[in-house]
DNA sequence: TATGAGATCAACT
DNA sequence: GTTGATCTCATAC
């Protein structure tokens, strides 16, 4: 079986509600430890959830930087997370990603999380980040180089749609798109 | 199963 | 001073 192609800055550079749940499925490694992205949200700079609905500021400034690049903030001040810029026609949007089925590196993870059942090591954005070793020294780096490595998926997968987790504004829109009934989901979709 | 507190940082009021 | 694109642990049902 062939290895999928690495996802190139193109992929990236269209609109985040059609890279969003295309992402699902696909392989995301940093430095060969990491999984199968199970589950996304996208934000758009139109839309009051995403941090570039404000304009730019040092913290989201990546945004507003070309596509294929990785922006990652601090969240609640404890935990890293991690997005994929999707810049189109001067969007400033990301796609962030929420949790992974972890496939390689295993043991790393565990280390980097402390021991823990496999559906819990990387079933949230904080805890993905954690279990990858994202930071604040990812912020801003290509996604097409190391220490990232993204693999598109090989078959399309059964997604489902929700209301984005944690936000206040905007908190209707659909706009997370998980692989169905995966036990690595951060939480149930509601059907 | 569900709800609440605490941890702790940076943007924003 | 308040609020978050969060997580863990404790306590209550």
């Amino acid at each position: 079986m062939p290895i999928p192609p690495r996802l190139r800055r193109s992929f990236f550079d269209r609109s985040v509600h059609k890279v969003a749940p295309e992402l699902v499925g696909a392989t995301l490694l940093i430095d060969g430890v990491g999984g199968t992205i199970i589950e996304v949200e996208a934000y758009h700079h139109t839309d009051p959830a995403a941090h570039s609905y404000v304009g730019r500021t040092e913290r989201n400034a990546v945004m507003f930087g070309p596509a294929g690049y990785a922006y990652v903030y601090r969240s609640y001040g404890i935990h890293w997370c991690l997005n994929f810029v999707c810049e189109h026609e001067g969007s400033a949007s990301a796609v962030l990603i929420r949790a992974l089925e972890p496939t390689q590196g295993l043991a790393s993870m565990r280390r980097r999380r402390g021991l823990r059942e496999e559906r819990a090591l990387c079933s949230g954005p904080g805890k993905l980040c954690e279990a990858l070793g994202v930071t604040h020294k990812h912020n801003g780096l290509p996604l097409d180089r190391a220490p990232f490595e993204l693999r598109a998926r090989r078959e399309l997968p059964d997604i489902v749609t929700g209301a984005r987790i944690g936000i206040t504004k905007a908190a209707e829109k659909p706009w997370r798109y998980g692989l169905k009934d995966s036990k690595f989901l951060s939480k149930p979709f509601k059907t």
